[in-house]
DNA sequence: TCTAGTTTATGATATATGTCATATATTTAC
DNA sequence: GTAAATATATGACATATATCATAAACTAGA
Protein backbone atom coordinates (compact mmCIF):
# COMPACT_ATOMS: atom_id res chain seq x y z
CA UNK A 1 0.00 0.00 0.00
CA UNK A 2 1.42 3.47 -1.00
CA UNK A 3 0.74 6.71 -2.42
CA UNK A 4 1.26 6.40 -6.22
CA UNK A 5 -1.94 6.77 -6.88
CA UNK A 6 -1.83 9.19 -10.87
CA UNK A 7 -4.23 11.54 -9.73
CA UNK A 8 -3.84 12.15 -5.98
CA UNK A 9 -3.14 16.00 -5.49
CA UNK A 10 -1.44 15.21 -1.85
CA UNK A 11 1.23 14.34 -4.16
CA UNK A 12 1.73 16.88 -6.53
CA UNK A 13 0.33 19.72 -4.17
CA UNK A 14 1.13 18.86 -0.65
CA UNK A 15 3.83 16.31 -0.17
CA UNK A 16 6.22 17.88 -3.13
CA UNK A 17 8.40 18.51 0.49
CA UNK A 18 8.29 15.08 1.20
CA UNK A 19 11.37 12.93 0.67
CA UNK A 20 10.78 9.04 -0.27
CA UNK A 21 11.78 8.13 2.95
CA UNK A 22 9.27 10.09 4.90
CA UNK A 23 6.40 9.18 1.41
CA UNK A 24 7.12 5.68 2.50
CA UNK A 25 6.80 5.96 6.00
CA UNK A 26 3.85 8.10 5.57
CA UNK A 27 1.90 6.08 2.96
CA UNK A 28 2.33 2.55 5.10
CA UNK A 29 -0.61 3.68 7.31
CA UNK A 30 -2.64 4.89 4.68
CA UNK A 31 -5.89 3.66 4.34
CA UNK A 32 -8.34 3.58 1.60
CA UNK A 33 -12.02 3.63 1.90
CA UNK A 34 -14.96 4.33 -0.16
CA UNK A 35 -17.95 6.25 0.44
CA UNK A 36 -21.30 5.73 -1.20
CA UNK A 37 -23.14 8.71 -1.64
CA UNK A 38 -25.24 9.84 1.43
CA UNK A 39 -22.72 8.68 3.73
CA UNK A 40 -22.24 11.01 6.67
CA UNK A 41 -18.18 9.97 7.22
CA UNK A 42 -16.96 12.49 9.79
CA UNK A 43 -19.58 13.68 12.76
CA UNK A 44 -19.63 17.06 14.29
CA UNK A 45 -18.34 16.39 18.16
CA UNK A 46 -16.49 13.44 17.63
CA UNK A 47 -13.01 13.18 18.63
CA UNK A 48 -10.25 13.64 15.60
CA UNK A 49 -8.31 10.58 15.43
CA UNK A 50 -7.01 10.30 11.72
CA UNK A 51 -6.11 12.80 8.93
CA UNK A 52 -8.62 12.42 6.34
CA UNK A 53 -8.20 13.83 2.68
CA UNK A 54 -10.68 13.36 -0.18
CA UNK A 55 -9.05 11.56 -3.44
CA UNK A 56 -12.09 11.16 -5.50
CA UNK A 57 -15.66 12.27 -5.11
CA UNK A 58 -17.58 15.32 -3.76
CA UNK A 59 -18.51 16.33 0.42
CA UNK A 60 -20.78 18.51 1.91
CA UNK A 61 -19.71 20.01 5.06
CA UNK A 62 -22.32 20.42 7.65
CA UNK A 63 -22.82 21.44 10.69
CA UNK A 64 -25.77 22.37 13.48
CA UNK A 65 -25.68 25.46 15.52
CA UNK A 66 -26.08 26.60 18.80
CA UNK A 67 -29.45 27.40 18.03
CA UNK A 68 -30.00 24.06 16.75
CA UNK A 69 -30.10 24.74 13.30
CA UNK A 70 -28.90 22.28 9.97
CA UNK A 71 -26.56 24.47 8.27
CA UNK A 72 -24.29 23.20 4.98
CA UNK A 73 -20.75 25.71 5.28
CA UNK A 74 -19.45 24.54 2.37
CA UNK A 75 -18.73 21.69 -1.02
CA UNK A 76 -15.69 20.19 -1.46
CA UNK A 77 -13.98 18.50 -4.23
CA UNK A 78 -10.82 16.31 -4.35
CA UNK A 79 -8.76 20.43 -4.17
CA UNK A 80 -9.93 20.63 -0.30
CA UNK A 81 -7.79 18.42 2.16
CA UNK A 82 -11.41 17.22 4.19
CA UNK A 83 -9.98 17.74 8.06
CA UNK A 84 -7.85 20.30 7.92
CA UNK A 85 -10.00 22.75 9.17
CA UNK A 86 -10.02 21.72 12.28
CA UNK A 87 -7.34 19.01 12.73
CA UNK A 88 -4.66 21.60 14.47
CA UNK A 89 -7.14 23.84 16.53
CA UNK A 90 -9.31 21.56 18.27
CA UNK A 91 -9.81 18.17 19.46
CA UNK A 92 -13.32 17.45 18.08
CA UNK A 93 -15.16 17.40 14.89
CA UNK A 94 -16.34 21.31 14.96
CA UNK A 95 -18.71 20.09 11.52
CA UNK A 96 -19.57 16.75 10.01
CA UNK A 97 -19.15 15.76 7.09
CA UNK A 98 -21.07 13.93 4.27
CA UNK A 99 -20.55 12.31 0.72
CA UNK A 100 -22.89 13.80 -2.18
CA UNK A 101 -21.56 11.16 -4.66
CA UNK A 102 -19.77 8.25 -4.03
CA UNK A 103 -16.16 9.27 -2.86
CA UNK A 104 -12.83 8.09 -1.85
CA UNK A 105 -11.05 8.94 0.93
CA UNK A 106 -7.43 8.61 2.26
CA UNK A 107 -7.00 8.31 5.81
CA UNK A 108 -3.62 9.18 7.52
CA UNK A 109 -2.34 8.53 10.94
CA UNK A 110 -2.45 11.86 12.71
CA UNK A 111 0.43 11.62 14.09
CA UNK A 112 2.63 10.89 11.61
CA UNK A 113 1.31 14.11 9.98
CA UNK A 114 2.27 15.92 13.28
CA UNK A 115 5.67 14.29 13.65
CA UNK A 116 5.69 15.69 9.63
CA UNK A 117 5.61 18.89 11.00
CA UNK A 118 7.62 19.33 13.19
CA UNK A 119 10.79 17.71 11.33
CA UNK A 120 9.99 18.70 7.89
CA UNK A 121 9.94 22.89 7.56
CA UNK A 122 8.98 22.62 3.87
CA UNK A 123 6.05 20.33 4.55
CA UNK A 124 5.26 22.58 7.69
CA UNK A 125 5.20 25.88 5.45
CA UNK A 126 2.84 23.99 2.03
CA UNK A 127 0.06 22.62 5.32
CA UNK A 128 -0.41 26.24 6.57
CA UNK A 129 -0.28 27.22 2.55
CA UNK A 130 -2.71 25.12 1.63
CA UNK A 131 -4.81 25.59 4.68
CA UNK A 132 -4.94 28.62 4.36
CA UNK A 133 -6.00 28.78 1.16
CA UNK A 134 -8.92 26.01 1.82
CA UNK A 135 -10.40 28.33 4.51
CA UNK A 136 -10.28 31.04 2.48
CA UNK A 137 -12.06 30.18 -0.23
CA UNK A 138 -14.87 29.02 2.68
CA UNK A 139 -15.14 32.32 4.15
CA UNK A 140 -15.16 34.11 1.10
CA UNK A 141 -18.34 32.41 -0.26
CA UNK A 142 -19.56 32.54 3.28
CA UNK A 143 -19.26 36.28 3.51
CA UNK A 144 -20.26 36.78 -0.33
CA UNK A 145 -23.52 35.19 0.65
CA UNK A 146 -24.33 37.65 3.60
CA UNK A 147 -24.99 40.74 1.66
CA UNK A 148 -26.41 39.10 -1.11
CA UNK A 149 -30.54 38.91 -2.27
CA UNK A 150 -32.20 35.86 -2.51
CA UNK A 151 -31.04 35.68 -6.25
CA UNK A 152 -27.97 36.33 -6.24
CA UNK A 153 -27.61 33.31 -3.43
CA UNK A 154 -29.38 31.16 -5.14
CA UNK A 155 -27.47 32.23 -8.84
CA UNK A 156 -24.21 31.75 -6.41
CA UNK A 157 -25.14 27.94 -5.87
CA UNK A 158 -25.83 27.20 -9.57
CA UNK A 159 -22.60 29.05 -10.87
CA UNK A 160 -20.46 27.24 -8.01
CA UNK A 161 -20.98 23.83 -9.36
CA UNK A 162 -21.05 25.25 -12.76
CA UNK A 163 -18.02 26.49 -12.63
CA UNK A 164 -16.07 24.92 -9.84
CA UNK A 165 -17.44 21.52 -10.16
CA UNK A 166 -19.14 19.98 -13.83
CA UNK A 167 -17.23 22.97 -16.07
CA UNK A 168 -20.44 21.89 -18.50
CA UNK A 169 -23.59 23.84 -19.16
CA UNK A 170 -26.01 20.78 -18.20
CA UNK A 171 -25.13 19.13 -15.25
CA UNK A 172 -27.66 17.21 -12.27
CA UNK A 173 -27.28 19.28 -8.89
CA UNK A 174 -25.99 17.37 -6.34
CA UNK A 175 -27.77 18.63 -3.95
CA UNK A 176 -31.69 18.88 -2.76
CA UNK A 177 -33.55 22.15 -2.87
CA UNK A 178 -33.26 22.01 0.63
CA UNK A 179 -29.74 21.64 1.12
CA UNK A 180 -29.60 24.81 -1.05
CA UNK A 181 -31.87 26.10 1.29
CA UNK A 182 -29.37 24.99 4.59
CA UNK A 183 -26.49 26.67 2.68
CA UNK A 184 -28.23 30.23 1.39
CA UNK A 185 -29.82 30.62 4.72
CA UNK A 186 -33.27 30.76 2.74
CA UNK A 187 -36.75 28.95 3.07
CA UNK A 188 -37.10 25.87 1.06
CA UNK A 189 -40.06 27.44 -0.83
CA UNK A 190 -37.95 30.36 -1.70
CA UNK A 191 -35.24 28.59 -2.95
CA UNK A 192 -37.64 26.62 -5.54
CA UNK A 193 -39.87 29.59 -6.24
CA UNK A 194 -36.30 31.45 -7.52
CA UNK A 195 -35.33 28.54 -9.37
CA UNK A 196 -38.80 28.98 -11.07
CA UNK A 197 -37.86 32.48 -11.91
CA UNK A 198 -34.60 32.20 -13.29
CA UNK A 199 -36.75 29.08 -15.15
CA UNK A 200 -39.57 31.41 -16.69
CA UNK A 201 -37.00 34.05 -17.78
CA UNK A 202 -35.00 31.71 -20.02
CA UNK A 203 -31.77 31.73 -17.31
CA UNK A 204 -31.77 28.25 -17.10
CA UNK A 205 -34.04 25.18 -17.80
CA UNK A 206 -34.70 22.69 -15.18
CA UNK A 207 -35.89 18.95 -15.40
CA UNK A 208 -36.01 18.11 -11.15
CA UNK A 209 -32.12 17.69 -10.54
CA UNK A 210 -31.18 18.74 -14.02
CA UNK A 211 -29.92 22.08 -14.66
CA UNK A 212 -28.76 23.35 -17.85
CA UNK A 213 -27.73 27.10 -18.17
CA UNK A 214 -28.85 29.06 -20.83
CA UNK A 215 -27.82 32.65 -20.26
CA UNK A 216 -24.42 32.60 -18.37
CA UNK A 217 -24.28 36.59 -18.69
CA UNK A 218 -27.76 37.09 -16.92
CA UNK A 219 -27.02 34.43 -14.39
CA UNK A 220 -23.49 36.10 -13.50
CA UNK A 221 -24.89 39.99 -13.69
CA UNK A 222 -27.69 38.57 -11.14
CA UNK A 223 -25.17 37.23 -9.16
CA UNK A 224 -22.65 40.43 -9.15
CA UNK A 225 -25.58 43.30 -8.65
CA UNK A 226 -27.21 40.93 -5.87
CA UNK B 1 14.48 47.00 20.86
CA UNK B 2 13.32 43.09 22.30
CA UNK B 3 9.71 41.34 22.89
CA UNK B 4 9.66 41.50 26.85
CA UNK B 5 6.55 42.93 26.94
CA UNK B 6 4.70 41.96 29.74
CA UNK B 7 1.04 41.56 28.22
CA UNK B 8 2.24 40.11 25.05
CA UNK B 9 0.59 37.56 23.91
CA UNK B 10 3.00 36.50 21.48
CA UNK B 11 5.04 35.32 24.12
CA UNK B 12 2.49 33.92 25.71
CA UNK B 13 0.54 32.07 23.27
CA UNK B 14 2.82 31.43 19.91
CA UNK B 15 6.14 31.91 20.95
CA UNK B 16 6.29 29.43 24.20
CA UNK B 17 8.15 27.18 21.90
CA UNK B 18 11.08 29.66 20.38
CA UNK B 19 14.38 29.81 22.14
CA UNK B 20 16.01 32.57 23.82
CA UNK B 21 18.65 33.05 20.42
CA UNK B 22 15.99 32.40 18.06
CA UNK B 23 13.69 35.07 20.16
CA UNK B 24 16.97 37.13 20.36
CA UNK B 25 16.71 37.17 16.14
CA UNK B 26 13.02 37.33 15.77
CA UNK B 27 12.72 40.78 18.28
CA UNK B 28 15.64 42.33 16.82
CA UNK B 29 14.02 43.06 13.66
CA UNK B 30 10.33 43.94 15.71
CA UNK B 31 9.20 47.58 14.94
CA UNK B 32 6.05 48.66 17.12
CA UNK B 33 3.70 51.50 15.76
CA UNK B 34 1.39 52.87 17.08
CA UNK B 35 -2.15 53.36 14.93
CA UNK B 36 -5.12 56.05 15.84
CA UNK B 37 -8.18 55.33 15.76
CA UNK B 38 -9.38 55.51 12.22
CA UNK B 39 -6.28 54.69 10.67
CA UNK B 40 -6.55 51.46 7.90
CA UNK B 41 -2.90 50.28 8.22
CA UNK B 42 -3.50 47.30 6.40
CA UNK B 43 -4.57 47.98 2.75
CA UNK B 44 -7.00 45.04 0.07
CA UNK B 45 -4.59 44.55 -2.66
CA UNK B 46 -1.55 45.87 -1.21
CA UNK B 47 1.62 43.21 -1.29
CA UNK B 48 2.10 41.39 2.04
CA UNK B 49 5.81 42.48 3.49
CA UNK B 50 5.59 41.59 6.86
CA UNK B 51 4.11 39.76 9.56
CA UNK B 52 1.77 42.61 12.08
CA UNK B 53 0.74 41.24 15.77
CA UNK B 54 -1.95 43.68 17.50
CA UNK B 55 -0.35 44.10 20.39
CA UNK B 56 -2.79 46.40 22.02
CA UNK B 57 -6.47 48.15 21.15
CA UNK B 58 -9.36 46.68 18.68
CA UNK B 59 -9.44 46.47 14.91
CA UNK B 60 -11.85 45.60 12.13
CA UNK B 61 -11.14 43.60 9.09
CA UNK B 62 -13.05 44.59 5.91
CA UNK B 63 -13.12 44.00 2.00
CA UNK B 64 -14.67 45.16 -0.85
CA UNK B 65 -16.13 42.23 -2.64
CA UNK B 66 -16.45 41.80 -5.85
CA UNK B 67 -18.93 43.66 -6.71
CA UNK B 68 -18.31 46.35 -5.37
CA UNK B 69 -19.74 46.36 -1.63
CA UNK B 70 -17.91 47.56 1.19
CA UNK B 71 -18.41 44.51 4.19
CA UNK B 72 -16.64 43.80 7.45
CA UNK B 73 -15.21 40.35 8.03
CA UNK B 74 -14.52 40.26 11.56
CA UNK B 75 -13.54 42.31 14.58
CA UNK B 76 -10.67 41.77 16.32
CA UNK B 77 -8.32 42.03 20.03
CA UNK B 78 -4.74 41.34 20.94
CA UNK B 79 -5.72 37.92 20.69
CA UNK B 80 -6.01 37.68 17.04
CA UNK B 81 -2.77 38.00 15.06
CA UNK B 82 -3.51 40.16 12.54
CA UNK B 83 -2.01 39.06 9.74
CA UNK B 84 -2.22 35.57 9.67
CA UNK B 85 -5.32 34.93 7.52
CA UNK B 86 -3.43 35.61 4.07
CA UNK B 87 0.07 35.72 4.98
CA UNK B 88 0.80 32.02 3.80
CA UNK B 89 -1.68 31.66 1.04
CA UNK B 90 -1.67 34.99 -0.92
CA UNK B 91 0.94 37.51 -2.39
CA UNK B 92 -1.56 40.24 -1.45
CA UNK B 93 -3.94 41.20 1.00
CA UNK B 94 -7.69 40.02 0.52
CA UNK B 95 -8.70 42.66 3.10
CA UNK B 96 -7.95 45.65 4.31
CA UNK B 97 -7.44 46.67 8.51
CA UNK B 98 -8.38 49.43 10.34
CA UNK B 99 -7.91 50.42 14.01
CA UNK B 100 -11.09 51.52 15.44
CA UNK B 101 -9.47 52.36 18.43
CA UNK B 102 -5.83 53.57 19.37
CA UNK B 103 -4.01 50.39 18.91
CA UNK B 104 -0.21 49.49 19.35
CA UNK B 105 1.06 47.05 16.32
CA UNK B 106 4.16 45.10 16.16
CA UNK B 107 5.65 44.55 12.74
CA UNK B 108 7.86 41.84 12.06
CA UNK B 109 10.01 40.63 9.22
CA UNK B 110 8.05 37.96 7.65
CA UNK B 111 11.50 36.16 6.39
CA UNK B 112 12.14 35.63 9.82
CA UNK B 113 8.69 33.95 10.33
CA UNK B 114 9.31 31.69 7.34
CA UNK B 115 12.67 30.34 8.84
CA UNK B 116 11.46 29.35 12.01
CA UNK B 117 8.57 27.63 10.30
CA UNK B 118 10.99 25.52 8.72
CA UNK B 119 13.70 25.32 11.14
CA UNK B 120 11.09 25.07 14.55
CA UNK B 121 8.81 22.50 14.53
CA UNK B 122 6.79 23.38 17.24
CA UNK B 123 6.98 26.60 16.66
CA UNK B 124 4.71 25.53 13.13
CA UNK B 125 2.60 23.56 15.14
CA UNK B 126 1.94 26.78 17.50
CA UNK B 127 1.25 29.14 14.45
CA UNK B 128 -0.99 26.38 12.53
CA UNK B 129 -3.28 25.66 15.96
CA UNK B 130 -3.42 29.42 16.65
CA UNK B 131 -4.53 30.52 13.08
CA UNK B 132 -6.58 27.74 12.85
CA UNK B 133 -8.78 28.88 16.03
CA UNK B 134 -8.62 32.20 14.80
CA UNK B 135 -10.01 31.67 11.27
CA UNK B 136 -12.49 29.06 12.81
CA UNK B 137 -13.84 31.89 14.88
CA UNK B 138 -13.97 33.74 11.65
CA UNK B 139 -15.65 31.42 10.04
CA UNK B 140 -18.45 30.42 12.67
CA UNK B 141 -19.23 34.02 13.39
CA UNK B 142 -19.45 34.52 9.49
CA UNK B 143 -21.79 31.22 8.96
CA UNK B 144 -24.05 32.39 12.10
CA UNK B 145 -24.97 35.55 10.69
CA UNK B 146 -26.26 33.88 7.43
CA UNK B 147 -29.11 31.92 9.15
CA UNK B 148 -30.23 34.35 11.61
CA UNK B 149 -33.21 37.51 11.13
CA UNK B 150 -32.72 41.16 12.03
CA UNK B 151 -32.86 40.92 15.27
CA UNK B 152 -30.68 37.96 16.06
CA UNK B 153 -28.13 39.82 13.76
CA UNK B 154 -27.86 43.21 15.74
CA UNK B 155 -28.13 41.50 19.03
CA UNK B 156 -25.43 39.00 18.24
CA UNK B 157 -22.85 42.24 17.27
CA UNK B 158 -23.92 44.10 20.71
CA UNK B 159 -23.97 40.88 22.35
CA UNK B 160 -20.63 40.13 20.91
CA UNK B 161 -19.05 43.55 22.58
CA UNK B 162 -20.85 42.89 25.33
CA UNK B 163 -19.09 39.08 26.15
CA UNK B 164 -15.84 39.69 23.81
CA UNK B 165 -14.54 43.00 24.53
CA UNK B 166 -15.56 45.10 27.16
CA UNK B 167 -17.31 42.67 29.77
CA UNK B 168 -19.59 45.35 31.26
CA UNK B 169 -23.17 45.82 30.48
CA UNK B 170 -22.46 49.61 29.88
CA UNK B 171 -19.72 50.45 27.09
CA UNK B 172 -19.38 52.65 23.97
CA UNK B 173 -20.08 50.88 20.86
CA UNK B 174 -17.02 51.20 19.19
CA UNK B 175 -18.47 51.46 15.63
CA UNK B 176 -21.25 53.52 13.78
CA UNK B 177 -24.96 51.68 12.78
CA UNK B 178 -23.41 51.92 9.90
CA UNK B 179 -20.69 49.40 10.31
CA UNK B 180 -23.06 47.33 11.87
CA UNK B 181 -24.74 47.35 8.66
CA UNK B 182 -21.42 46.47 6.62
CA UNK B 183 -21.35 43.29 8.89
CA UNK B 184 -24.45 41.98 9.33
CA UNK B 185 -25.66 42.57 5.87
CA UNK B 186 -28.67 44.90 6.64
CA UNK B 187 -29.05 48.49 5.51
CA UNK B 188 -28.30 51.32 7.68
CA UNK B 189 -32.07 51.90 8.57
CA UNK B 190 -32.82 48.66 10.07
CA UNK B 191 -29.96 48.27 11.88
CA UNK B 192 -31.46 51.82 13.34
CA UNK B 193 -34.77 50.40 13.23
CA UNK B 194 -33.66 47.28 15.49
CA UNK B 195 -31.64 48.81 17.98
CA UNK B 196 -34.68 51.50 18.44
CA UNK B 197 -36.71 48.66 19.36
CA UNK B 198 -34.27 47.16 21.31
CA UNK B 199 -34.86 50.06 23.33
CA UNK B 200 -38.44 50.39 23.16
CA UNK B 201 -38.91 46.84 24.34
CA UNK B 202 -36.62 47.43 27.72
CA UNK B 203 -33.90 45.15 26.30
CA UNK B 204 -30.98 47.81 26.20
CA UNK B 205 -30.56 51.26 27.09
CA UNK B 206 -29.22 53.99 24.11
CA UNK B 207 -27.62 57.34 24.35
CA UNK B 208 -25.79 57.52 20.99
CA UNK B 209 -22.64 55.07 21.03
CA UNK B 210 -23.32 54.07 24.75
CA UNK B 211 -25.02 51.08 25.12
CA UNK B 212 -26.44 49.56 28.34
CA UNK B 213 -27.63 46.30 28.43
CA UNK B 214 -31.16 45.77 30.59
CA UNK B 215 -32.11 42.32 29.88
CA UNK B 216 -28.92 40.24 28.79
CA UNK B 217 -31.42 36.78 29.08
CA UNK B 218 -33.84 38.64 26.37
CA UNK B 219 -30.90 39.43 24.24
CA UNK B 220 -30.31 36.01 24.28
CA UNK B 221 -32.91 34.31 23.72
CA UNK B 222 -33.51 37.15 20.47
CA UNK B 223 -29.80 35.91 19.34
CA UNK B 224 -30.50 32.20 19.59
CA UNK B 225 -33.87 31.95 18.31
CA UNK B 226 -33.24 33.97 15.65
C1' DT C 1 -47.80 -3.00 -6.81
C1' DC C 2 -49.06 -0.40 -3.13
C1' DT C 3 -48.23 2.78 0.64
C1' DA C 4 -45.79 6.13 3.08
C1' DG C 5 -42.55 9.40 3.05
C1' DT C 6 -39.93 12.92 0.81
C1' DT C 7 -39.15 16.36 -2.78
C1' DT C 8 -40.66 19.74 -5.91
C1' DA C 9 -44.02 23.11 -6.99
C1' DT C 10 -47.33 26.94 -6.57
C1' DG C 11 -50.87 30.14 -4.44
C1' DA C 12 -52.40 33.07 -0.71
C1' DT C 13 -51.06 35.69 2.83
C1' DA C 14 -48.27 37.59 6.63
C1' DT C 15 -44.04 39.38 8.07
C1' DA C 16 -39.30 41.08 7.41
C1' DT C 17 -36.48 44.11 5.22
C1' DG C 18 -35.17 47.77 1.91
C1' DT C 19 -35.83 52.32 -0.17
C1' DC C 20 -36.91 57.04 -0.24
C1' DA C 21 -37.92 61.16 2.16
C1' DT C 22 -37.15 64.12 5.85
C1' DA C 23 -35.48 65.92 10.37
C1' DT C 24 -32.37 66.43 14.12
C1' DA C 25 -28.03 65.60 16.27
C1' DT C 26 -23.29 65.11 15.99
C1' DT C 27 -18.80 65.44 13.96
C1' DT C 28 -15.39 67.42 10.88
C1' DA C 29 -13.03 70.89 8.23
C1' DC C 30 -11.71 75.34 7.71
C1' DG D 1 -17.26 79.42 15.58
C1' DT D 2 -19.59 78.39 11.43
C1' DA D 3 -20.67 75.68 7.40
C1' DA D 4 -20.64 71.32 5.52
C1' DA D 5 -20.63 66.69 6.00
C1' DT D 6 -21.89 62.62 8.39
C1' DA D 7 -24.59 59.89 11.74
C1' DT D 8 -28.81 58.89 13.97
C1' DA D 9 -33.72 58.62 13.86
C1' DT D 10 -38.42 57.89 12.17
C1' DG D 11 -42.43 57.57 8.85
C1' DA D 12 -44.51 55.94 4.60
C1' DC D 13 -44.31 52.80 1.38
C1' DA D 14 -42.49 49.09 -1.75
C1' DT D 15 -40.33 44.87 -2.20
C1' DA D 16 -38.26 40.58 -0.45
C1' DT D 17 -38.83 36.66 2.05
C1' DA D 18 -41.18 33.39 5.23
C1' DT D 19 -45.09 30.70 6.48
C1' DC D 20 -49.01 27.89 5.80
C1' DA D 21 -51.76 25.21 2.82
C1' DT D 22 -52.16 22.13 -0.85
C1' DA D 23 -50.96 19.06 -4.65
C1' DA D 24 -48.36 16.54 -7.94
C1' DA D 25 -44.09 13.98 -8.76
C1' DC D 26 -40.86 11.18 -7.22
C1' DT D 27 -38.42 7.49 -3.97
C1' DA D 28 -37.92 3.80 -0.76
C1' DG D 29 -39.40 -0.05 1.08
C1' DA D 30 -42.96 -3.95 2.20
Amino acid sequence: MNCSCENCHIQAIFFKSINSDELDEFCGARVEKIIPAGTTFIKQGDKIRSFKYLKEGLIKLHRVDDAGNKQIISFGTPMDFVSIHNIFAEETYSYSVTALETSTVCIFNIDIIKRLIKTNGEFAENLISTKSRASNRILSNSLDLISKSMYGKVASVILFFHEKIYFTMGFDLPISRKEIAEYTGLSIETVIRVISEFRRDGLIKVYGKRIEIIDKDGLMSIYEHS
